[in-house]
DNA sequence: AGTAAAAGGTTTTTT
DNA sequence: ACCTTTTACT
């Protein structure tokens, strides 16, 4: 079944009795060890629908279930319930929610719709009067979310967190009162509440059929739940409950979702008589890459104390290239990819890594202009974008027609329709009133639109009423289209474009057998690639990976260029305050380094600009990372030649230039 | 009164 | 590039 596994994985398998906390490295067959654990607990009998997996993503739990189903012995292995915590809860919820007051049939809302509804409740509470600046909508949502999941003072979030937010405490109070009560008026939930929820059925009368449901309990990436996550999984268990939970605080990334690494820390209190597994053998990297690695490390201690080790002693020294400017580092990446392909290492085997989405565009345009195929991960995610919010929005009405939120961007998006009218036409339709009657209402030809919008308002109603009618949800999407060739040339420069757009997601929608369903799955395990590319080009071709480090949390690949690796990017500027803030980001670069098998290049640009908008000309003058410097001498280094700056030059020129053309112009007029 | 257009600002990372 | 605020226009 799972060949040779060392002494310390194995024990991790077998161990039964007491809680476990497994602490395993970068590398260290964590993934292998968490597949076999379930499959022993399978193959001594247990019943796999009664053992519950919560990891990190949904595509983590659907790859560690296929593996154990490919090797177990018992057929029934795939009914392992597993899913991230937020999935779970939702099933959960689904069915024991009504003892919490919740109807089946709530919706979830993801983080930029709870950032819309946020910014709705700001302007109906009539915030950012003249003169006053108010905090933008995903500042208060942030605020808001932070509050909650670490279930701190509003007061302390903002002091700490929010510093320059201070002055508008109290109307900050006003808002979440209210954005609290509308949720609960419309049956909505948010991220946060999806967990508090199940926390909260955990003690309640349910609570005993909940921990009924399952004898086992593993958890992947332990270091990234937050405080609210540990109580669940204390609610969860019963005394005989056999409990596992995985993680490497060396690998915590999540604390600005309020995941706490005390979690691990504190896990032996929490579980009276855990033991503790710890993995230390590497099988990924070469030894070269993890002296770098664990020499970064050691530039913090806040963490189990654990050198990584492999058996792989030799290998290619890690190369740290220095660059004039970014537009170099993004040649030189391009380069040197193009190069590693030539040696036979595909696309595939490769990636960039970078901290924040942004740092990626320059080599975005490179890439492109040299048609090499790439994927990005993280960053700006298809779903986000404003056209696809926009259907999304049609569908949530028909699936909860008491989807205030949803009812105010579809009224929005018709011509001459502004904040007032919206206002009137809610009132008018009901959809203030938990009243379900409001689509059929609007279908029927309730509410007066301006007559700019009178055929966008037909076709609308015809739309929605085709799409109650029972047709299949792709199909709806199609119809839906219609109106959004009509309203979207008001709204988009690229119209037509974004129209087209549209059937990307109706091919996505056809997976699905009812809208429902496919609204959901959507919110809670929404795709991760980023829109601008539609996918790969081809699904066998060879394609290179573009990540932020965060979305390549537990991959690998033989060759990884990280980027950017500068004081004020990595770490980020807005954690070089405080001590937690930067212990993050030193993290953060452990697990760039560790993603690498034989190849590591860490690329340092002198100079990069400085906002991240507006594609002007300031930029300024970059430290190598402060990470990075103290360990230099691990790496080979290496400069890129500084290409000849035409730029400059070009600008003296156009001066003379300018003037001339200006000369010329005068004498026209003069 | 209310919408559209123009100007001005802007703390990553994600379930 | 997007969101918020200000101003201009109907």
């Amino acid at each position: 079944m799972f060949d040779s596994l060392n002494p310390e994985q194995q024990a991790a398998v077998d161990h039964t009795g007491s809680p476990l906390l497994i602490v395993a490295g970068a590398g260290t067959g964590k993934t292998k060890t968490l597949a076999a654990r379930v499959c022993r607990i399978i193959d001594d009998g247990a019943d796999p629908s009664r053992v519950l997996l919560l990891t990190f993503t949904r595509r983590a739990a659907s790859e560690m279930i296929a593996r154990v189903a490919a090797v177990s012995t018992d057929r029934a292995a795939s009914r392992v319930w597993g899913g991230t915590f937020h999935s779970t809860a939702n099933r959960l919820l689904r069915n024991f929610g009504q003892s919490a007051g919740l109807s089946a049939g709530f919706t979830v809302l993801d983080q930029s719709d709870s950032t819309d509804l946020m910014g709705i409740v700001r302007t109906d509470e009539g915030f950012g009067e003249r003169g006053m600046r108010f905090p933008r909508k995903e500042t208060v949502a942030g605020i808001y979310s932070r509050m909650v999941s670490s279930q701190a003072k509003l007061a302390d979030v903002l002091e700490t967190d929010y510093p320059w937010c201070a002055d508008h405490q109290d109307d900050l109070r006003t808002i979440f009162t209210s954005y609290t009560t509308r949720k609960r008026a419309h049956q909505v939930l948010d991220y946060d509440d999806l967990l508090l929820f199940w926390r909260g059925l955990t003690v309640s009368p349910v609570g005993d059929a909940m921990r009924d449901l399952f004898d086992h309990i593993l958890i992947d990436e332990y270091q990234d739940t937050n405080p609210i996550q540990a109580d669940i999984v204390r609610g969860m268990c019963r005394p005989d409950t056999d409990l596992c939970a995985v993680g490497d605080d060396a690998q915590a990334i999540y604390g600005f979702r309020a995941a706490t690494v005390a979690n691990m820390w504190e896990f032996a209190d929490r579980f009276p008589g855990a033991t503790r597994v710890t993995l230390e053998q590497n099988y990924r990297s070469t030894m070269p890459i993890l002296n770098v690695a664990n020499a970064v490390l050691s530039q913090s201690d806040e963490h189990f104390s654990k050198e990584l080790w492999s058996g792989r002693r030799q290998g290619l020294t890690p190369t740290l290239a220095t660059h004039h400017d970014e537009g170099a580092q993004s040649t030189s990446v391009a380069t040197a990819v193009l190069d590693a392909r030539e040696r036979g290492m595909d696309l595939r085997e490769q990636a960039v890594l970078f901290r924040a989405g942004h740092h990626a565009d320059g080599l975005e345009l490179e890439l492109t202009r040299r048609d090499i195929p790439y994927v990005k991960y993280g960053g700006l995610k298809y779903l986000e974008s404003a056209h696809v919010k926009d259907l999304l929005a049609l569908l949530r009405i028909l699936d909860n027609p008491a989807d205030q939120l949803a009812w105010h961007r579809v009224l929005a998006s018709m011509e001459g329709v502004g904040p007032a009218t919206v206002r009137r036409l809610s009132d008018e339709l009901g959809i203030e009133n938990e009243d379900d009657d409001a689509l059929a209402r609007f279908i029927d030809g309730a509410g007066r639109v301006p007559s700019a919008a009178h055929e966008q308002a037909t076709e609308l109603r015809g739309a929605m009423e085709a799409c109650l009618d029972g047709i299949a949800p792709s199909e709806q999407v199609d119809r839906l289209k219609a109106y959004c060739a009509l309203v979207f040339p008001n709204r988009y420069d690229d119209a037509a474009a974004r129209v087209a757009d549209i059937d990307q997601l109706a091919s996505t929608a056809a997976a699905y057998a009812t809208r429902s369903r496919f609204l959901t799955e959507l919110t809670l395990d929404p795709p991760s690639k980023t829109s601008d590319q539609a996918g790969p080009p081809h699904l066998d071709d060879d394609w290179l990976t573009l990540s932020t480090i965060h979305s390549a949390k537990g991959l690998e690949w033989r060759s990884v260029h990280l980027l950017h690796a500068a004081d004020g990017n990595l770490p980020s500027e807005m954690a070089l305050g405080d001590e937690h803030g930067l212990a993050e980001e030193l993290r953060l670069m452990y697990v760039a380094l560790t993603r690498a098998k034989d190849e590591l290049t860490v690329n340092f640009p002198l100079r990069f600009h400085v906002n991240r908008y507006a594609h002007d000309d300031r930029h300024v003058y970059a430290q190598l990372s402060r990470f990075i410097d103290p360990v230099r001498e691990l790496f080979d280094e290496q400069t890129t030649a500084p290409e000849i700056d035409l730029r400059h030059e070009a600008e003296m020129a156009s001066v003379g230039v300018a003037d001339e053309v200006d000369t010329l112009l005068a004498a026209l007029w003069d």
